[in-house]
DNA sequence: CGAGCCGTTGAGGGGATTCAAGCTCAGTGG
DNA sequence: CCACTGAGCTTGAATCCCCTCAACGGCTCG
């Protein structure tokens, strides 16, 4: 698996300048320069190149530091995230026009693995060239796309976490993030079991026989209807026991 | 579950002003505007106000075409979508200083349900007094965001469609998705069977004969690794058999 | 040709669902 | 005050779907 890039050449085997390959590109228009008049891509297209990979190979790494954004030209690419009991999951699937590691602009590392499922040819992009674009850069904007990777992120955490391992580690799960959600000693919100259910994929009925299983275990404590007391100890040790089987 | 906002007042009974809210507000690092100086703050403060909602109350609903976002104050929301066969599944939570519904910005209708689980605070913010801040806002700012929309809703709908149902709908919901992103008539790249287990959540060994039992049913045509010819008719019908149980 | 990977299929067991019966508790009205 | 109700929760028993463990076939590649 290692991070190889393969040099395309245009279907003739002459070397294009980008210029001409990106006003002649055929996703132009699905694709995240699209809104761009010509006399920008002008000022863009020395900068981007293209790449392309074979099957199985990774784009990019999760947590390498990202400079760098994609578009996905043709392909089908997967992003990969590995749970913390170390099964892999595939989060999301990617098609033609897609943009890839958009983290890069937060000057973050990359949150998955992308890696190429059929060939893939990506348009590269430089954090920078589309940081000088957006000329009056506001501080805004960045908050803006903070706040748009973390609720992505999320997303692909909920999927690792919540639909993956037996009911009990999924229950588990769920109340450390409410935890977290609810601040420090305070009671957190309990959803009700048929939600539960909702979120984990379970019936209310399991959900319940759950909840009252790690009731007698000790870890929580019912506070009224809707909430609960939750010791946060028994509960990673539990989380552990139930994450390596 | 009706659409009622309650109306705000602070914590001595007298009304303030909201700029002085804003200014004094305890999450502002965290929220949105937290990078705004007071100056901008000023600007904008008079185009904010506080909604509270009280728990089960929907903050909006599906598919309402947004124009304005939300900074969570305080409380928790949930994000609740229905599958094609009617059941309704939680695809995520936000907390404190968590941004709802920012598809407002790009002047589309929101993907989810948000309600409140919790008693919430939320300040409102009109989709225009972001696009007022953002002097210049690029188009290539909107097409960001139109990606990074469609990423999230990628994620949310992965949760709904692959992690939910019998094993043979989350195949047959797999398949017409691979055949979506392999264009008309191309042959569909299939992932190994593993990594369609890595996808569903199942094992290697149920994908693979879930695949071998649509091959027998017709709906799938085996050519050479990792490609396959599938009978669109057929697929279709047989995953309307298979959501209505 | 043997090694290794991917895919297929079988047998058996287990965990979650389904179906069903009570329970608790808050609200309502006699 | 207390039965009456209904919603949420709990628990039991039986079922079924998917997993686990296992053997084997086909294919590619050294």
């Amino acid at each position: 698996m290692l991070m190889r890039t393969v040099p395309i050449r245009s279907p003739q085997g002459t070397p294009r300048t980008q210029g001409a390959v990106c006003a002649a590109c055929p996703v132009r228009r699905d694709a995240l320069f699209g809104a761009l008049d010509d006399e920008a891509l002008e000022r863009l297209h020395w900068r981007i190149d293209e790449a392309g990979f074979a099957p199985d190979e990774a784009i990019y790494q999760r947590g390498a530091s990202g400079a760098t954004l994609y578009t996905l030209r043709s392909g089908i690419v997967r992003f990969e995230r590995v749970t913390e009991r170390g099964d892999r999951r595939i989060v999301r699937l990617a098609g033609r026009g897609a943009l890839i590691g958009p983290e890069a602009l937060l000057n973050r590392a990359y949150a998955d693995e992308a890696i190429a499922c059929t060939p893939v040819v990506v348009c590269r992009i430089p954090r920078g060239a589309v940081e000088d674009l957006a000329e009056r850069r506001s501080r805004l904007n960045h908050e803006l796309m903070a706040r748009w990777h973390a609720a992505l992120d999320d997303a692909a955490n909920w999927n690792t976490d919540f639909s993956a391992g037996s009911s009990r580690a999924r229950v588990l799960r769920l109340l450390r993030r409410l935890a977290d959600l609810s601040g420090d000693g305070e009671p957190v919100w309990l959803p009700t079991r048929e939600q539960m259910g909702m979120m984990l994929g379970l019936t209310m009925e399991t959900s319940s026989r759950l909840v009252s299983q790690l009731r007698r275990d000790g870890v929580l404590e019912l506070d009224g209807a809707r909430r609960a007391r939750l010791d946060s100890g028994r509960l990673d040790a539990a989380l552990r026991a139930a994450d390596l089987d």
